[in-house]
DNA sequence: ATTATCTATAGATCTATAGATAATGC
DNA sequence: ATTATCTATAGATCTATAGATAATGC
């Protein structure tokens, strides 16, 4: 905590490196397949160290998942309502949101699997996610609510609640990087032509959500 | 195989039924938590047997897995292709489509979840289901594509490939349903709200849907 | 005689920890 | 002297099978 922040480069370099590798490896694991699919040894053998020093590190297996779920969590749901596009008209807003957070998912695909698989068999997760971003999304929500609400009396958008907005954006964008790896298995596609899919579909997926708004 | 149907009613009855809580008790588990975090102990106890029963009646884990993925797989894809109102117009057979889907997933609502983990983690169960389904798949989706054309053609219908119109619809429906357990315990509903929510949501997505394609 | 069910156990994990040794900093 | 890394192992699973016993059908 207090100690000295760096004292010799190359030994804090060393050590630094381990307990990174460690916890990236732990990521790319545990985003391919969950935190019960990846054991601790398989960690190591691909951090390239013994399974005793990932518990030096991290202490336990849960304590170390925690720590990536929950940094991730926050930026999967925090992602969908930083909007720093005021002025813009409210359909050029929606586009821009949901593409960020189209294209904050296809740099982590595995994240919307992740998710809601270790939600949806740990529920108690849910409670520390709720309170590290519960807050922050309300106040967003509760802004760009507004702006939705005025569009629907101006009669250029259906009448719609936000949270059925927010449901089929995120339906259309998460169960896309779900179901993918699937598709690209059953058309049998090489990475490029995969790369070409992300980004048509990201076009559609825009299209779709902002014509399904039309009165 | 070629032996008597039903010898004596009770006996039969008796082995048929274990046989039978065995399958049904592992399906429901497998569809709450999937392949890997099931146990064969688990499903014994909760069907009021022995482990070693379980093995006797389905010989391995996987097997007895396959039967109910299989099974299930098949559902999920060909409800979503079975569409026998022809004659109506195009809107309303998309509708109908959707909501057979939807419903579908209502009375199995681990089941979207459960395929996509399962065909994620082990890409090779895809090749069984595809040769199954694949077929059938085809033609129906060309009977369909020929529909949507023709909408497109007479100006009905935006310009849109049927892989995306399929994409968005299946993307609706089971993303609501993979998610479905955390709003509810986010939101902390009782059975009747899930009931009113889940009927809610249906509604809206057939009219996402269907207001999406408008040219 | 056959089929259903149980007990017991082998062999393969997996997590976590204790305790030894090696590397680095003062 | 401290921090990083390793070896070894305890204790808890989990799947699958062998072999014993109980129930049923002929």
């Amino acid at each position: 905590m207090a100690k000295n922040v760096i004292n010799s480069p190359e030994m804090q370099e060393t050590s630094r490196n381990m307990e990174q590798v460690i916890l990236e490896t732990a990521e790319r694991l545990f985003l391919e397949r969950g935190y019960a699919l990846v054991s601790i040894s398989e960690i190591a053998r691909e951090a390239g160290c013994n399974q005793a020093l990932v518990h030096y590190y991290y202490r336990t297996k849960e304590t170390l998942f925690q720590r990536i779920f929950q940094q991730k969590a926050r930026a999967f749901i925090s992602g969908l309502f930083t909007s720093d596009h005021a002025g813009e008209p409210f359909a050029v807003q929606l586009g821009r949101i949901i593409e960020r957070h189209f294209s904050m998912m296809a740099a982590s695909p595995g994240l919307p699997w992740l998710i809601v698989s270790e939600l949806r068999l740990h529920p108690e997760r849910i409670a520390a996610i709720k309170e590290q971003v519960g807050e922050e999304m309300l106040s967003a929500a509760g802004r760009f609510e507004a702006l939705l609400k005025a569009e629907i009396a101006a009669g250029r958008v259906r009448q719609i609640e936000l949270f059925d907005l927010l449901m089929t954006v995120v339906s259309l964008n998460a169960f896309f990087f779900i179901a993918e790896p699937v598709f690209t298995r059953v058309l049998d596609m090489d990475p490029a032509q995969v790369e070409s899919f992300v980004q048509q579909r990201k076009k559609q997926i825009t299209e779709t959500a902002l014509n399904s708004l039309r009165p």
